[in-house]
DNA sequence: GCCAACGTTGGC
DNA sequence: GCCAACGTTGGC
């Protein structure tokens, strides 16, 4: 069966792809976003193959290749009180956070950064470049895949054309449409 | 079931 | 540090 393809982040301060080659597989736990986590329960097959994404750090892109080495894992995390990520209504007879296992493939020669990411047509669809988008573990297409493979195979765009990108994106339109509704600020 | 409040994500 | 976007919670 053809191999599935992801995309999920992390923060290279926390947990990053030098810390996946050090330790080879590492469970993913940790994710509290329903999406996400029935992405891994229900989507997500054994030799999938991942795009591992650094998140929150300068510049933030794609660093590495991941492979789902394991499916249907229980995340402890749920069930330790001292754990940030414990959940007080997971029961163990029923637990409510399952995830996969992550297995180290490679680092990418270079990290292909978000910048370079939307600056690449082919890749205008990705859920990752749409705004808004916080999803941990999303859905990649397989030529998607391939695209920021080659991409990081091949040196960067020129610092010319970065700095012709920072121009254009300083002169963006605001993120919020004209028009819409603005929120109220809440009372904090 | 609605929806305001609130907490979090994550690029900037 | 800011704040848009969005998921969750809980009063009603």
């Amino acid at each position: 069966m053809a191999p599935g393809y992801w995309l999920m982040k992390t923060e290279p301060d926390t947990f990053g792809i030098h810390d996946l080659a050090r330790v080879g597989t590492e469970p993913w736990t940790g994710v509290r976003n329903y999406t996400a986590r029935n992405f891994m329960r229900d989507e997500m097959k054994e030799g999938d193959l991942v795009l591992f994404y650094h998140s929150s750090c300068e510049p933030p892109g794609v660093a590495g290749l991941a492979r789902v080495a394991r499916t249907g894992v229980v995340d402890e995390t749920q069930f330790e009180p001292s754990s940030p990520y414990h959940d007080p209504g997971a029961k163990r007879e029923e637990p409510r956070w399952i995830c996969v296992d992550v297995a180290y493939v490679e680092t990418l020669p270079r990290l292909v950064a978000l910048d370079e990411l939307r600056g690449n047509p082919a890749l205008a669809d990705m859920l990752v470049l749409r705004r808004g988008m916080r999803l941990s573990v999303q859905p990649v297409t397989a030529a998607d895949y391939r695209t920021i493979v080659a991409m990081a195979k091949k040196p960067p765009r020129s610092s010319a054309s970065a700095r012709t990108e920072r121009t254009a994106k300083a002169s963006r339109p605001a993120r919020r449409p004209p028009g819409r509704a603005v929120r109220t600020k809440r009372a904090r």
